[in-house]
DNA sequence: CGATTGACGTACG
DNA sequence: TCGTACGCCAATC
């Protein structure tokens, strides 16, 4: 099978986890930005869902760098813990505020700048 | 095969 | 500015 084919959902799964692989340390990207970058920007919800599946997956997937488009850690009830992606995020430089990003723009990782669209 | 759900995002009052 | 409603789209029931 071709290695990018965007019409098999594995392959759409499987391109998620790797644009989040692509996240430098101590940075974070969104749902939303991960979806654009892929070209379907009206799909936030399913990059979520691919997260949700990215237990198990190897290499592992750095999920922690992955929030909603206000920088807030709505996911990390999917981590096993309370704290635990806070404390991967802090453990990179990045400061969290009641679950909220600070500096979230200066931090904000976009695929599409990085990859040099 | 239809209904429900969700780690989102935008629109609207 | 803040809370609520709705649309998207794949997966699950």
């Amino acid at each position: 099978m071709p290695i990018l084919d965007i019409t098999s959902k594995k392959e759409f799964f499987d391109l998620v986890y790797q644009v989040v692989r692509l996240v430098p340390k101590g940075r974070v990207t969104s749902y939303g930005a991960i979806a654009k970058y892929l070209g379907a920007s009206r799909s936030a919800r399913i990059v979520g869902y691919a997260m949700n599946n990215a237990h198990g997956v190897v290499p592992p997937v750095p999920a922690h760098r992955v929030v909603n488009r206000v920088g807030l850690l709505t996911g990390k009830h999917h981590f096993g813990g309370e704290k635990t992606m806070q404390t991967l995020l802090e453990s990179e430089g990045i400061k969290i505020n009641d679950d909220q990003i600070e500096n979230f723009n200066e931090v904000f990782w976009d695929p599409q700048i990085a990859l040099e669209i």
